[in-house]
DNA sequence: ACAATTATGAAATATTTATCACAGGCCCCT
DNA sequence: AGGGGCCTGTGATAAATATTTCATAATTGT
């Protein structure tokens, strides 16, 4: 081993900036599956991480070593001293840090989350939420709180790319009412309540029900008196150590949501999304590579 | 893997009567030092184990493998399936759903995400990012860019109820050099950049560095560029069975954040979600109950 | 004690695996 | 727009690693 306290892991990281963009694509796959990927044959590891078999080479070159047999023997080095010592380890999600660590008592409180979520969750009422939510016959209503706008943005914002036929309503704002007027029977509105709910979420769902629209509802497990006007509600678990829930798990649904509905009608979405990358090209206003 | 629940040590203790002299000697030298020994070159097995090389072939092929690199790539498997840890066990999370439904795919790539995440982290960074934002003699910027703005927004909102001094910037507005005129040395840049990496955030960023900020980023595992500049980077993995990528993990290291920085002033920010409490009551914008 | 059987290791062979040298291509800078 | 420099991958070469063969040694049964 070329330093004692410092793991290989550790050093790849460090040295992740000097690195050219195909030994940093290789080097993330080795970190991805730490350390199996890096203790078989070099042919396997850059097949596996999508470059060529001189990158690797010349990467672990790079790090210091001789050649690949080198580096190899070091990470069994560092394997077998794992392997001795104490195996406490991976007790702990963020390993570096003490298990009282914020980020691991977050962390564990998410998974939990997500976990329940999934176990109570119904996957027919979910796919009818995604066929609905991708029937491009219905308009589209996403509608927001005050802290679930943020949600409601960002699943506006995707369904943008892939359907046309959709408004993004903000109930705390006093405009709402006017989107109202152009609802129609059928028309679809993605609800997002969560506690505090909010007393103009309900009004809306209420007008919104009388129109004859369907309402998909995402809410957290105390679920929004809107749940008794909606056709489906999506219940998601919020509660982590914070005095503030988590939307983590919400963030989870919608994003599958977003999937699935892409899936439902992927060579539109597909035309969509070539042609919206044409206009950034033009625009210029993202950077091609590193 | 020739047997789903059983280790190859196990496999080799159990068959360690139908060894032969040899074999058992260098069975037990596999163990010695499990796994490690078994993943270096045929050749160097055999000599510490003091047994000649055809043993070896021999031992391996009796345990049913094709031969020695068949042999290693079984144990590189196990010991990747052990470095995934306990969660990773899960086939299924919305148990109501065929595996193959997109909850569970996308959730299974999420909590992939999490944990490699989490590995990792520096915690160290991370309460020092913390400490940055909790500190109220520091304007906070908290900056977003196309995708991200929700994010930015996010953790704006959440600070803007901890504490006074904040400002969210769009990168992607034509506002954003208007802010800029007003940051100082030792203000605090908030970062999000995920790719596809924006231009106007990169100048963003130089620019409040060359005033003098403090720049924490949030970013994705190919981290932005702006990461050449940032003091602090915080990267997430999100890669999810999609056409976009996922925020899921971005957003669990926000709420961990705002978690972490409620606590380090937990008096004064008490104070002041009491006072938005009665703000709210008596605007009476949220229902009391269900 | 002797023969048959099985285990073992040395050496040769075959195969895989790593390294090297080179040229095309991309990006950046002028 | 054009040229320099650096990254990247293809193919050839060299090295290592694994497999097989075979002779010898050990062991067991008669």
């Amino acid at each position: 081993m070329t330093d004692a306290n410092q793991t290989i892991s550790d050093r790849i990281h460090k040295e992740l900036d000097t690195f050219t963009r195909a030994e940093r694509q290789l080097a993330l796959s080795i970190l991805e599956n730490y350390p199996a990927s890096g203790l078989g044959p070099l042919t396997a590891l850059a097949r596996s991480a999508e470059v060529s078999v001189p990158t690797v080479a010349r990467m672990v070159q790079k790090l210091g070593y001789k050649g690949y047999p080198d580096f190899q023997a070091d990470l069994r080095d560092e394997l077998s001293a794992i392997a001795k010592g104490p195996i406490a380890k991976h007790e702990t999600w963020a390993g570096a840090a003490p298990s009282g660590h914020i980020l691991n008592r977050f962390t564990e409180a998410v998974i939990d989350n997500i976990r329940n979520t999934m176990a109570h969750i119904d996957p027919v009422a979910f796919d009818e939420a995604c066929a609905l939510v991708a029937d491009q016959k219905r308009h589209l209503y996403i509608v927001g709180g005050r802290i679930t706008h943020t949600l409601a943005e960002y699943l506006f914002m995707h369904m943008q790319v892939i359907r046309p036929n959709l408004t993004h309503v903000q109930s705390t704002s006093n405009t709402w009412p006017h989107y109202l007027l152009n609802a129609a029977e059928g028309d679809v509105f993605v609800i997002f309540d969560v506690r505090r709910y909010e007393n103009n979420t309900l009004k809306l769902a209420e007008m919104a029900r009388a129109r004859g629209a369907r309402l998909v509802l995402f809410t957290d497990q105390w679920r929004s008196p809107v749940h008794r006007l909606a056709d489906i509600t999506l219940t998601c678990r919020i509660i982590v150590p914070s005095a503030w829930d988590s939307v983590a798990t919400t963030v989870l649904l919608v994003e599958s949501m977003i999937s699935q509905v892409q899936n439902l009608d992927w060579d539109n979405t597909k035309d969509r999304m070539q042609e919206l990358e044409e206009i950034f090209d033009k625009t210029r206003l993202f950077r091609k590579f590193t």
